[in-house]
DNA sequence: TTGTACTAGCTGTCTATACAACTAGACGTG
DNA sequence: CACGTCTAGTTGTATAGACAGCTAGTACAA
């Protein structure tokens, strides 16, 4: 077993080149699921580095489910793996990326609406209050793949209208311009049978299977910034996603 | 803001004890979203711990959702909810159960089979290798919600067939008898028309909508256990998930 | 053979301390 | 008013050490 050295004078914090470093080493396979890693003592003495470091560096990877422990064993590489299409907060954009296919949109409209009952208690603003409306047709390598349709209050970005970009990514102008970034979002699927209208722009039979999203995107804050109501083919679109076990004992009380 | 005092003689972790409590201030609303959580040096002078004991209790609440810091501020409630109801790894039973329904079951087949190509290669195994076999029909109040198919290897639970009975569950037997617990899941969910057969059994017209779930459980380790395939009634059931964004840095390279 | 005691090595928890990096406000100067 | 400077308070990183609790193996005794 190699450790790669440190680079003492970097910005980079130590317990972060030790994670990247074992990253590494997993990802070519030097280290293999199951494999044991090296302890805490061990990377400490060979790096020149104390415990503690050591050891948050191993449980930043422990974190992210590339290893698992056992107490009183060792530290060890864990079998799942860290695929990139898993379904988290992407932009569409970048979703599709994932998946290898090129995004594309066509602008439906884009003007201010006034909030309904729904949006307005999803969102924590007040029922008439001003959102930017958004809809569009999302294409995969030129072909249809969903409808969507966003809304965001018109104070996080008072200026949208005029300068969104309807060809740029509307999650990077928001991050870029007003420094909103969406990080956490809560979805409700459904599965659905598309509408006559939604099946023309879609281009797939009448009756045909859909998803139907309903998702609010949050920053950091836990603060709505972001409703939208998606309608997305099933013929070319699947759900891939990572569920894990929590804690119940933080969830029941 | 008052901080509950500590119980040193407790074999509850200290860090654990604060985590708690702050907690248990979040939950009952003594601490609201976006209020400032106290700092580190606060609990640690208030409560007598060190400082980094008050900072692993800080960080655990971070890692859930329920606060977020911002560097040179301090530690803020998020107005993320505890929700009990989004999608992770749970037997359909305690699935029902958050949903507030009774849920039960109907076995169609419970049977040992030899393991094609497609499960073979989910579970990690060799075609041909035995696996049960155990089909049911789930219901929640009485009333069908979707029909799946659970495959598991036999050589993690030898004698399944002479001793699971089929009303109790799948999940806390597996936990409680061959200390398998599943703490995570890959899955894949696409929305299809249901077929016939599964029309009558769900008691649903020709043509409706469903959920069709493909699920590969593991443990912590990574391994593979039980490999799912289910059919859900679309217009009883839904998905509730949150979704999060990962560090990129982790995922790209 | 069985069980007990011991040991080496591992992770889990906790302390005390230090300095770096950042935020927000107060204060003074031009 | 605008712009630095300073300061108090906060989180981020890192060190060195201590003891508890658990695992797995070894050695020894009954």
């Amino acid at each position: 077993m190699t450790l790669s050295l440190l680079d003492r004078t970097s910005v980079l914090p130590l317990y972060y080149q030790i994670q990247q470093g074992l990253l590494d080493q997993i990802r070519s396979g030097t280290l293999k699921a199951g494999d044991a890693v090296p302890s805490e003592q061990e990377i400490a003495e060979r790096l020149g580095v104390s415990r503690m470091t050591a050891r948050q560096a191993l449980k930043s990877l422990r974190d992210i489910g590339v290893t698992y422990t056992e107490r009183g064993r060792g530290t060890f590489v864990s079998a799942n793996k860290l695929e990139k299409n898993i379904r988290q907060v992407l932009s569409f954009t970048e979703e599709m990326a994932a998946r290898g296919l090129r995004a594309s949109s066509k602008v439906l409209s884009f003007e201010t609406v006034q909030a309904g009952e729904e949006i307005a208690a999803a969102l924590h603003i007040q029922k008439g209050d001003t959102l930017f409306k958004l809809q569009r047709i999302r294409m995969a390598d030129k072909s249809p793949m969903g409808i969507e349709c966003s809304y965001i209050p018109q104070h996080l970005c008072p200026d949208l209208l005029k300068t969104f970009d309807p060809a740029a990514s509307l999650y990077r102008t928001l991050s870029e311009r007003y420094g909103v970034r969406m990080t956490v979002a809560d979805e409700v699927v459904e599965a659905a049978l598309v509408s006559a209208q939604d099946a023309r722009m879609l281009q797939i039979p009448r009756g045909s299977p859909v998803f139907v999203f309903t998702r609010v995107s949050r920053v950091q804050s836990g603060q709505a910034v972001e409703y939208v109501k998606s309608t997305y083919r099933a013929d070319r679109y699947k759900i891939t996603h990572r569920l894990t076990r929590l804690n119940q004992e933080l969830l029941t009380k």
